[in-house]
DNA sequence: AACATCAGTGAACCGAAATTCATTTCTTTG
DNA sequence: CAAAGAAATGAATTTCGGTTCACTGATGTT
């Protein structure tokens, strides 16, 4: 017997592994998929092009990790949302709001994951990330149909993937290269950014809402 | 001088160019952007690959009017819809269930128009056609705001990006490859269809629409 | 018919980026 | 320290499909 891992080897390897991904994330959202090739997260990273393949079995599965880290952490902030307290069109509206407008500190980032065209194979943790997101949405309108503040009639998964689809598409304007040349650190950006979310997250909660009296009451205590 | 194309020639030409547009498009909905190679659409279109390019500049061009091509008519529907007589309400009603309605009518195609993933270029083309198909939403918003039928706090060009996000990702459940193992021809589908298009114009309708009064008014009379 | 120009061909070319692998360097153990 | 195994390296390879272009065959003009 001649060599076994010990831990400090072990801790490096690890360090390296972290390495890579924040790598490949910081890459991604300075400069969306284009900038995120392999050589280039390894130079980033401060390693050889062929150690990354030591650590991931391809450029996708290296992505589909990163894109589902991201991800799990806005899931993650949805779901408390989700299971909170209070009405359900509030915790409906707060969570539309509050994705906009975390999806709008790092734009660039946010463009990627939700717009940007990628590899096939990228591409499908995107959509199993808008699939999570989505039955989180849904979890809300279901209780809110228990609670009768939610109409009957709506679906809970169509709405769910309806209103999802609604301020993903939403965000595409604000996010996509064009508009943000430059996203100053204003007070009016901020201002325009909150009433963005605010009126994409209103429409989410009309389109499901019961009433116009519970939709009264949602707006006197916007979330 | 000693060469002018003949009327012949032209014809021949045109049909020529006909030909590879038709040959692209099928092999699109046939089988994705996987399946649209220039060399598969020139054999498709039995002639050689080189000669495509004595037709389109390159690749992207080619599908980009394809995409163009097929979306107008889209555009086209919906902006007869739009402009016909009839309460603003029930006109995005109609808008949106006929985009639904007539997408399910060629999944494949469909898919690949609005969600499947592919080149930059031709996703630029994409672009264009959401952006087109959100001016005609709007347009319809904001005659229903001028009628009193739309809130006036909506914001009709986040409302219209936020309804064809909405009902575009609404499609892409039903629409993805998994979902359209086969889509038979009976009745029972038809119905689902049905079903699903006029769930999400339901949603896109109450997400803006100004009383409760108003949507009683259009179920009674659903476009 | 002879010439000029155009249309069509498809094999070869090319670029770009992921992936591999023979070699080198580092770690561990006896 | 030497042997054995693991990790790192990065230049070379692979792959893949879009694009080119020298050539052949058509078509029109004189």
């Amino acid at each position: 017997m001649a060599y076994r891992q010990t831990p400090a080897v072990e801790a490096r390897l690890h360090d390296n592994r972290s390495r890579i991904l924040l790598a490949a994330r910081t890459l991604v959202s300075e400069g969306g998929w284009a900038e995120a090739q392999v050589a280039a997260v390894a130079a980033a990273a401060g390693i050889a092009t062929g150690t990354v393949y030591r650590y991931f079995p391809s450029k996708a599965e290296l992505f589909a990790e990163v894109l589902s880290a991201v991800s799990q952490r806005e899931v993650d902030v949805l779901t408390d949302i989700a299971s909170s307290g209070g009405p359900a069109l509030g915790r409906l509206h707060s969570a539309v709001a509050t994705f906009v407008r975390r999806a709008m500190r790092n734009p660039r980032l946010a463009y990627a994951l939700i717009a940007e065209p990628c590899d096939k194979e990228i591409d499908e943790a995107r959509l199993t990330y808008r699939a999570t997101v989505s039955e989180v949405i849904r979890s809300i309108i279901e209780s809110g149909q228990a609670a009768k503040e939610v109409r009957p009639d709506v679906r809970p998964d169509v709405a769910a993937t309806v209103i999802v689809g609604g301020f993903m598409e939403g965000l595409i304007g604000p996010l996509s290269p064009l508009s943000r040349q430059q996203h100053p650190d204003t007070d009016a950006y901020r201002r325009e950014v909150a009433q963005l979310a605010d009126q994409i997250a209103a429409l989410a909660c009309t389109s499901v809402a019961a009433t116009a009296a519970t939709l009264r009451q949602l707006n006197r205590r916007p979330a």
